[in-house]
DNA sequence: TCAACTAACACGTTTGAACGGC
DNA sequence: AGCCGTTCAAACGTGTTAGTTG
């Protein structure tokens, strides 16, 4: 696939054409399906939540470098909101539907390799396939928990900590790529956005055009064409550009055998541990104080947490998001930019842990 | 009435146990 | 006994769709 790099600093804003990839420091880190999530990010993604949690599509994958090859690294996610709105979908566009709900839990998705030492984590890419998202608050399972119709940036956290249970006190960096803020929904609002996935996800292959059967032709299918699938036809024959395109998923799948440095026994024993310490669920992020530019941040003490009142990442902007139509505050100045302490101040790292 | 949500469904993929051959 | 490749069923992930909810 072909990447381009660029080198962050807390100065100089990057060149847009080259939003997919971040160095902190030493640390670089590329995003390695970029071009899925672009052809993605320009229609505007939409990420299925349900209840029992749904898996994202594209994954998140990504490649790391400059790690210290005999140093311990724990790798988390976490999904933050990008604004303080709740949207619709209407007439073939976002648009901004009020204010957000209150945010629910934050979780953290750690990568199951984690902890590695470097030379583990920069000999092949991360795919965080099995992360899943849901809507249900009360969810059991660890899943990152998302707001319907809320728009979402995931964030990728490097620690240097040689456990779990030491990411609180651990240095840390965290990357974000602008491609893949997406938009939570329970049911796909833009049929340009199904189409895509069911052209890139080999689960969904199903429902290809030129497959096995369309759900619309089953025998079972005793009801009229719907809307959607009248939709999806249309797309079909009369946008050139939503044709199909070589699938990069299959080749994705296979690059997960990341040889485990640990078996689910020992996971699961640090889920419990991390589910039922309250404090680290409850720790706050502060990064008022933290320099961005510095090669390391800490992560810091308690803190209050206001989600609601995230402000844009300025690494946020859509340029090419025809299908957002957000009130002001405008969308940031710099593509790929990381942004500053205070744009990521007040959102909680860490404070849930899962596999 | 309508948008958002849920659950059941059919279909394809992935996974892992079982088996046989070497 | 150990390794490797194949087979197959179960589990899982997907979008679709009818029905429900507010």
């Amino acid at each position: 696939m072909k990447q381009q790099d660029f080198q962050l600093n807390g100065s100089t804003p990057p060149s847009p054409s080259a939003a997919h990839s971040f160095q902190h420091g030493s640390i670089r880190i590329t995003l390695e399906n970029s071009e899925l999530w672009k052809s993605f990010h320009k229609i505007g993604t939409e990420m299925i939540i349900t209840k029992h949690g749904r898996r994202m599509f594209p994954h998140c994958s990504i490649r790391l470098s400059g790690l210290q090859p005999s140093v311990s690294y724990v790798i988390m996610v976490d999904v933050i909101p990008v604004d303080s709105f709740k949207y619709k979908w209407k007439k073939k566009q976002w648009e901004v539907a009020g204010n957000s709900e209150p945010q629910p839990p934050c979780r953290t998705y750690i990568h199951p390799d984690s902890p590695a030492v470097g030379s583990h984590w920069m000999r092949q890419s991360l795919i965080f396939q099995k992360m899943k998202l849901t809507n249900n608050t009360l969810d059991q399972h660890g899943h990152i928990i998302l707001h319907s119709m809320h728009r979402y940036l995931p964030r990728f956290h490097v620690i240097l900590a040689d456990s779990p249970y030491t990411v609180r006190w651990s240095p840390f960096q965290t990357f974000t790529f602008p491609e893949t803020v997406f938009t939570a929904v329970t049911a796909y609002q833009n049929p340009k956005i199904t189409k895509l996935k069911i052209d890139h996800n080999p689960f969904a292959k199903g429902f290809r055009r030129g497959g096995p059967r369309s759900q619309h032709e089953r025998p079972s299918s005793k009801t009229p064409v719907k809307r959607l699938t009248k939709v999806r036809k249309t797309l079909c024959s009369s946008s050139p550009d939503l044709q199909r395109m070589p699938s990069t998923s299959q080749a994705e799948a296979k690059q997960t055998s990341v040889p485990q440095t640990l078996k689910g026994g020992h996971h699961a024993a640090w889920v419990q541990e991390l589910d039922s310490s309250e404090s680290l669920h409850t720790e706050l992020l502060e990064l008022q104080e933290c320099d961005f530019s510095c090669e390391e941040q800490m992560v810091p003490s308690s803190t209050a947490c206001q989600p609601n009142r995230f402000p844009l990442p300025s690494g946020i902007k859509d340029p090419a998001d025809p299908l957002f139509h957000a009130p002001p505050p405008p969308l940031g100045q710099q593509q790929g930019y990381h942004g500053n302490a205070a744009d990521w101040s007040q959102y909680p790292l860490f404070s849930y842990s899962c596999w």
